[in-house]
DNA sequence: ATATATATTAAACATTTGTTTGAATTTTGC
DNA sequence: GCAAAATTCAAACAAATGTTTAATATATAT
């Protein structure tokens, strides 16, 4: 096996992270798969040994760099010396990290957003694994930093929390992918608009407001509920 | 055609309802909802012209009265005089009204996560009308209700309060229905249980706790973000 | 260079999908 | 009661799905 890049089952792999992002498990063919990919239909088969394999394979392949991108953008705002962190910096970095992974895929889909529908869909195509490697340690990573800068808090009282937050999230993230099904001069997209101007900015403006928007709202909602125990 | 119940017609909605709600539109089969229905497959072409007719009607049946029953119920505490209605009480409105509907459907099937399913894919199997019809009417009264109750806030921000509130509930019904997907036995379900305990509570339980919370979360969000201007 | 393992290919396979057909059956209107 | 309309039915249809096969080509190793 070579080192060189473009094999036939890198090609496949990015192929399918690509249209899995952009259109779900199921709606994506074997045939299309191998068609993007420019490799035969037996291939897929042939490398994963069928399509649920892919999947899982994709979507490892990837989260495992963006688990630890965002185990290691908290770990930055953590262990500086120089930087007192606070509850808004922690969420803020959750997420911000959460939704700049959705521009980092390749061929432009929405790496994140097949994220989302796994982890909202009552069918499980991800590993076995997938919960216990990919969503436990950024949860409890979180968990505990929000612990680190809230001594006062529980772990239920963070539980619902991070409930709130993460609903959020993929709210703002379904919305924008669900506006990019619509053409964009049918009635549809106006309405959607109309019901919500910001996604009429760009995708990196959206990002930036949804992020800053979440980041009070949620700020906010903890300082109030759970207020700071005085020194 | 006669007043009777139990007509093939009749059926086959309450069968397509039920199934459409607990798998989702493409994995329910036609063979499937007229077994379910115990009516022949032509008959879902012969009543509906298509599968995709069927699931707007399903939609369309049952969600102008629960789109009523919603506006009813925020009418009720809006013009009640002997009650000087909150925004606590307009939030909790909403997001009861959202999360019971989706015990009311026959069949113990999840009405609203259907519809979840429906504005969150990007695919479009519901009418066009779906969302003039059936979102923005419920989507308007209650960010009329909130300015009523809140004279400061601007429609901006009552948009992205809207989207954090909606987002905040459909999480929380994906949540349960993800649950309800796994075996009850199963690893996933302990490692979900454990990471969210309120999964293991009934389904009226955990109805009243996750309405409790977003009530109160984005109450003490929208309290602190936008206080109320001073009489 | 040659034998052996690895990879690619076109074709076929077995299911499943939504839909249609045309004959049989039931209901309706008179 | 009977003709006409509406409904039900088993069967077939065409298209799409994931997967497998067996032949062919390519690369690897000795």
């Amino acid at each position: 096996m070579s080192e060189e890049k473009h094999k036939t089952k890198d090609r496949l792999l990015d192929a399918a992270e690509s249209l899995f992002a952009s259109k779900g498990f199921d709606d994506v063919s074997i045939r299309e798969l191998a068609a993007a990919a420019d490799v035969n239909v037996a291939a897929v088969n042939y490398h994963f040994q069928g399509k649920e394999n892919l999947f899982q394979q994709v979507i490892v392949r990837r989260f495992v760099g963006q688990r630890d991108n965002t185990l290691h953008a908290l770990d930055g705002i953590l262990s500086d010396p120089a930087n007192k962190p606070d509850i808004a910096q922690v969420i803020k970095t959750l997420v911000e990290q959460y939704l700049k992974s959705t521009l980092s895929s390749p061929g432009g889909g929405s790496f994140m957003l097949l994220v989302a529908r796994e982890m909202q869909s009552q069918k499980h195509h991800g590993s076995k694994t997938f919960f216990k490697e990919m969503v436990m340690p950024v949860f409890r990573a979180y968990s505990m930093a929000l612990m680190d800068v809230r001594p006062g808090l529980k772990q239920e009282q963070i539980n619902w929390i991070m409930a709130s937050i993460v609903g959020q999230i993929h709210h703002f993230i379904m919305r924008w992918h669900k506006k990019s099904g619509f053409d964009a001069r049918s009635e549809e997209i106006r309405m959607m608009i109309r019901m919500f101007p910001a996604l009429g900015l760009s995708m990196d403006e959206y990002i930036a407001q949804v992020t800053d928007h979440i980041t009070a709202f949620s700020t906010a909602a903890i300082d109030s509920l759970y207020p700071e125990v005085s020194p």
